[in-house]
DNA sequence: ACCTGAACACCGTTCAAGT
DNA sequence: ACCTGAACACCGTTCAAGT
């Protein structure tokens, strides 16, 4: 990616450089494996200069993911800060940018949600990363509730719940489990939106 | 696994004895990637048996895919055939059995369910295998509906949704995400039947 | 048909060595 | 401090050869 003069350092930027890197062949390659070595030739430095900035392939993957954490939070922020006045709408456009955000970055969102990395055992920063991400949601379930829109249940129950459905259907679409039902993305929005009042109203009669 | 007598041939159960070489390997190194050669040493043969079998690694890993999805489905029929009378008892006890499938064998979970797979290119069996457990939901539902117990809406969005919650919790879970809310059995059971009960009855107020 | 051993091009990781 | 090249033990896959 990157190119540095022939001879100089990289005096710190290296470690984004891979990061970036990372991401991009992640993309490139669909669903494939990513090489350090790969990573290392298309940022400029030897196969071995990651090593300087993580200790082994897995913490750079773990990078990668806590980008994937900021991005999704920051685009959920952004999309939250603009329905703040309609808790309603909140609810249902934040969820709509989570299923957008997987189906946009399938790689990534295999990375941070398909379990090559537990989160029991994984770098503090990226479960700070994935916590904060989970802490938006519980503020839009509490500004909800606060207008009244929600049960008066435990917020965490509810947040859990809410999550999961929007979780899981975003993963069923990533991975291709319901191209029969939703091929192209204005049938996703659709899915989306018909999914999200399911989980509001409750499937029950 | 399986010691075959030396210099004896397999004889048509050597796919059978991969697939089980892989699961069990895969249950062993937590979360570690499957090596072929692995593989083919558990099952006593050498590292280019398999391709007799499987083209390449991906088709075995389908295989071994397609073997969870077996068993998940049959997990799930045993529980939906005892509460066969109780629609929602039904629904509640299989979407618990679903999420233990996934927390008791959180390797082939990442397998089926993690994204090294798409569906839309995967082998046929597996697509069927998969389909085949997507149906019995379809089932449950379709009984609860004919019962009076579900909105009169489209079965599929009432089966995409109820899906989309269970399937969530369940990696939600088994990546570790919530080991802060529940960390135990009991636990993860409480959390799953609150979690099934608000997808039932919807978070709003 | 079913399996093997050698070979190829890769991989992650370590380490002594260079600036 | 930061980076390199050689080396090690692995890997997936191919292929000619064996029974």
């Amino acid at each position: 990616m990157r190119k540095k003069a022939p001879g100089s350092y990289h005096h710190g930027d290296l470690r984004r450089s891979l990061i970036d890197a990372g991401r991009m062949l992640l993309a490139k390659n669909n669903s494939g494996g990513l090489s350090l070595r790969e990573v290392a030739k298309v940022a400029g430095v030897s196969h071995t200069a990651p090593y300087r900035h993580f200790k082994d392939k897995a913490e750079l993957l773990a990078a990668i993911a806590e980008t994937g954490f900021h991005q999704l939070r920051a685009d959920a922020e952004r999309v939250a800060h603009t329905y703040r006045e309609t808790p309603l709408q909140q609810y249902t456009h934040c969820a709509a940018r989570y299923v957008r955000f997987a189906v946009e970055n399938p790689e990534t969102a295999h990375l941070m949600f398909g379990g090559g990395i537990d989160m029991r055992t994984a770098p503090p920063s990226l479960k700070q990363a994935s916590w904060a991400t989970f802490e938006l949601l519980i503020e839009i379930i509490e500004n909800g509730k606060q207008a009244g829109l929600y049960k008066a249940v435990d917020t965490m129950d509810l947040a859990v719940a809410t999550w999961s459905g929007i979780h899981g259907l975003s993963l069923l679409i990533a991975n291709g489990y319901l191209t029969q039902l939703a091929a192209s993305d204005s049938q996703i929005d659709g899915l989306a939106q018909r999914v999200a009042r399911l989980l509001l109203e409750g499937i029950r009669k």
